[in-house]
RNA sequence: CGGGGUGUAGCUCAGCCUGGUAGAGCGCUACGUUCGGGACGUAGAGGCCGAAGGUUCGAAUCCUUUCACCCCGACCA
């Protein structure tokens, strides 16, 4: 321990570990990626420029797919009537207890100095930050619809919404958080139950193959379900300390907004018909789980396909004489590579190289290239993979690398995919009922535990999961219903 | 809302018990030596101690009031 050197070598780049304290470990990566920080407004975060720039890829990547399906964006108000909210009966039921209201329109000088809101001002109707825009959606789509003919209306926003909760956490629960929206309405039950498979099948498939994040899919039980909806499908991602995160849910909303809202249209028959509306979304809180699947003790690992930086390139300046040289010759490597498409960047700032090098590690940029008189010489590079660290540095001739990046970046991404499910896999647990399940937390173990869905109808399965704390996250496709994940979750 | 706690430099905090006029580490600035897995030295900049009253010759420190935030519980994309 007297000697400072071994000490440096066994530093982590981020205190305290995984392994000694995961929700600080967390915190601290947010930190060092530079990628937010908490506001003066209570639960609200600010999204620095980094953490920005991943949301930025994060949406505008899947914002072109849900346009080839089909969907319109379009932008409904912040502020939602409170009589609006309160159509839908078990849906003002569940978001009415963590509503910000708005009460006035002016402000005027208190008693005490300072602003106060004026009474004079009072609104006659108060009206809530959208906790979420089922209903003013919904009042819109009953007076676009008026026939078969305007159906489906598929529609999107990409905004932000409020739910004042009582404990936040960056990206993972803040009060306001940012994400996309989509509401559709058909004219048959069959093209909604459709519409949820088909809109989380591009969750899934754009989760894996671009933020390489795994979970499980399926539908949540009845209790589980969003207010309001008959069924309701989730993407349960498991973190690194086995417990579960909701990264993405679509909604069946049957003929409960429809009917209450008056979402109604003259059928093919003649008839009158209520629609089938459907809701579904991911936000900010999918950012933060990216960060607690992929990261490390050194901090976050960016998926490639999404880092806002795919290849960051160092110069190793040894003497100022040739630097003017070898920045060029970086420059040269940098233009070649965004010719070829690759987000990179070179750091010609001012300082230490160890201090760029670390910067680079925290923020995860998935490789790293080293570029000194060595390599100038020689018209190559060194780089590093940021998912294998020190040991994965290569060099090779730049056209070598040049030709062989993309292949790279893939091997990033494929190698942090099929590790993400090994773990998942590695941790969830066949069991074959509560009593295993009791057995398991108890043991201090997690992960999920997988069980039938006949467990559900077992009475002693309340009494466990209120002890430790667990809840049902949903029945995989996988299993073909026949079974239920349990865990503690986030 | 119930229970605990904290407000002092950009950040993390010490000082408060036992009043005497502002401290540390990190960060920041300048210069020099450094720079390929976390650097040192030297010199600096930066705070009316959350706010308002009171006690006192004198308040970051004691008293009163107030505001804000944090942690533990119930809720949650």
């Amino acid at each position: 321990m007297n000697n400072p050197a071994k000490q440096q070598n066994a530093r982590t780049a981020i205190t305290p570990t995984r392994e000694q304290d995961f929700p600080e470990w967390y915190q601290e990566v947010v930190k060092a990626a530079d990628m937010a920080e908490n506001s003066p407004v209570r639960g609200s975060m600010i999204i620095k420029p980094y953490g920005w720039a991943l949301w930025e890829n994060m949406t505008r990547i899947f914002d072109a797919w849900l346009k080839d399906y089909g969907i319109q964006n379009a932008y409904f108000p912040l502020l939602i009537p409170v009589s609006f909210l309160a159509k839908e009966a078990e849906h003002v039921e569940g978001f009415a207890k963590e509503c910000a209201v708005v009460t006035h329109h002016r402000l005027e000088k208190g008693p005490k100095g300072g602003l106060v809101p004026a009474e004079a001002a009072k609104l006659e109707e108060p009206y809530v930050i959208r906790p979420t825009s089922e209903t003013i959606i919904g009042d819109a789509m009953a007076r676009w619809v008026q026939s078969y003919r305007d159906l489906p209306l598929k529609l999107n926003q990409w905004n932000n919404v409020m739910r004042w909760e009582m404990r936040t956490r960056l990206f993972l629960r803040t009060s306001e958080f940012l994400w996309h929206e989509g509401h559709c309405a058909f004219e048959t039950a069959k093209e909604a139950e459709a519409d949820t498979l088909h809109v989380m099948g591009l969750y899934k498939r754009f989760f894996e193959e671009y933020l390489a994040f795994t979970g499980f899919v399926g539908p949540k039980t009845a209790e589980e379900r969003f207010p309001g909806a008959i069924n309701t499908i989730g993407f349960e991602a498991m973190m690194q300390d086995g417990k579960a995160l909701q990264a993405a849910t679509t909604h069946d909303l049957g003929q409960n907004f429809s009917k209450s809202i008056g979402i109604k249209f003259q059928g093919r028959d003649g008839k009158e018909a209520f629609a089938h509306t459907t809701s579904w979304a991911y936000s900010t809180r999918t950012l933060g789980g990216m960060i607690m699947m992929h990261g490390d003790d050194d901090g976050m690992i960016m998926p490639p396909r999404v880092a806002p930086v795919q290849v960051i390139v160092l110069p190793v300046i040894k003497d100022e004489a040739g630097a003017g040289a070898l920045m060029d010759f970086c420059n040269k490597i940098a233009d070649d590579l965004k010719k070829a498409g690759v987000a990179v960047k070179v750091d010609s700032r001012d300082m230490r190289t160890p201090d760029k090098m670390w910067e680079a590690v925290k923020k995860g940029i998935p490789v790293r290239v080293e570029v000194g008189q060595r390599e100038m010489e020689a018209n190559s590079v060194t780089f590093v993979r940021r998912d294998l660290g020190k040991d994965s540095k290569t060099t090779c001739t730049v056209p070598e690398f040049l030709a062989k990046v993309s292949g790279v970046l893939d091997d990033v991404h494929n190698g942090l995919l099929s590790r993400n499910r090994k773990f998942r896999d590695d941790n969830t647990f066949d069991g074959k009922g509560v009593s295993d399940i009791k057995d398991f937390f108890a043991a201090g173990k997690m992960g999920f535990v997988r069980v039938p869905v006949e467990t559900l109808k077992d009475e002693a399965l309340e009494k466990v999961k209120d002890e430790f704390k667990l809840s049902t996250r949903c029945m995989p496709f996988e299993d073909e219903g026949k079974k239920v994940l349990i865990a503690k979750s986030y």
